[in-house]
DNA sequence: ATCAAGATGTTATACTATAACAATAGATCG
DNA sequence: CGATCTATTGTTATAGTATAACATCTTGAT
């Protein structure tokens, strides 16, 4: 498997993994990581964690969490997931991909990241960098600048390994 | 001036640029570019491209440049503004902030470049950092998973110096 | 059991963006 | 010059994303 899919995947439906134990390994993660911050992964927040990871790792948009949710979740409207995926945001368990306007779960929700994203246009998954040397980059240009950074989006758009050989 | 608020206008209302002249000079060069390339850089968009400029150099949402236009244009309608901005960005003289959902003029149309921002939480300014240490160790880690990059968003979010030091 | 805080339900609406087709204006060629 | 073709703009309608505001319910603490 290439290291983007092991990037993405991090333990690994696509091309082989068991994305079903992906999927338990994250929500047993996401419940340790609350168990500990003593924050409430209720069982709204929990199933849209799930629904998120399901989506294998290509960011998912509200809505269609939406009609997913509400399959098993009758009064589920818009505030319902939005306030979710609020929560999951600030327990840094789920990423929003700005220029997606989709959500994806957080491949390393432990570590300290600040969500850096190689995403392919072909088969849309988003592999998680978090890669020290682009932080570094960035925090000396803005220092240059005098510039303090709190906040980072970097999303790269492009072709993944898989999609890439299969095109040409 | 500091180097942020330098590279923000790059000839240069806020603290102490001619913002006037500033307007003037991204409009002629937009001006001399589209003649270059045998593209129409009509009134309607050269009004949108000069909205955008009008609003400092902080990005402007598509509802707010509208309501400025339809000022002076009566017709004005969603899709007015949207049309005029896709074409600003695909000649590359207008970005959009993925994390504002706002547009902002391009700081150096001809370069190319990619959009790196710093974008000041207190004042709203954007600069333009278009450095390529940044791109290249995106490019690098990139290229280590085998991922093919063909866009970037590059979004930083934080203080710029002089709210800095009137916060502080 | 009571109470306070947090979580969810509910309704309505704001904001962002585009589809689809009609009308108009500019360029090109005979 | 006028026909014609294409790019641009007009117009109407609607899709898609996100949040405000208030009601109700659940949980955990005392």
């Amino acid at each position: 498997m290439s290291k983007f899919r092991e990037t993405a995947m991090k333990s690994l439906s696509g091309d082989g993994h068991d994305h079903g134990s992906c999927v338990a390994d994250a929500l047993q993660r996401a419940e340790a990581i609350c168990a500990a911050r003593g924050v409430r992964l209720t069982k709204l927040r929990r199933h849209v964690l799930e629904l998120v990871w399901e989506s294998g790792h290509a960011p998912i948009g509200a809505y269609d969490l939406l009609r997913r949710l509400d399959k098993e979740h009758a009064s589920a409207v818009p505030p319902t997931v939005y306030r979710a995926l609020d929560f999951l945001i600030e327990q840094g368990l789920v990423h929003r991909i700005e220029s997606l306007k989709a959500f994806v779960g957080c491949a390393s929700p432990q570590e300290d990241h600040v969500g850096q994203f190689l995403i392919c246009r072909n088969c849309g998954t988003a592999a998680e960098m978090n890669d020290a040397r682009i932080d570094r980059a960035i925090n000396k240009v803005a220092a240059e600048l005098g510039f303090v950074a709190d906040g980072r989006v970097v999303e790269v758009r492009g072709l993944c390994p898989s999609c890439r050989s299969s095109e040409a």
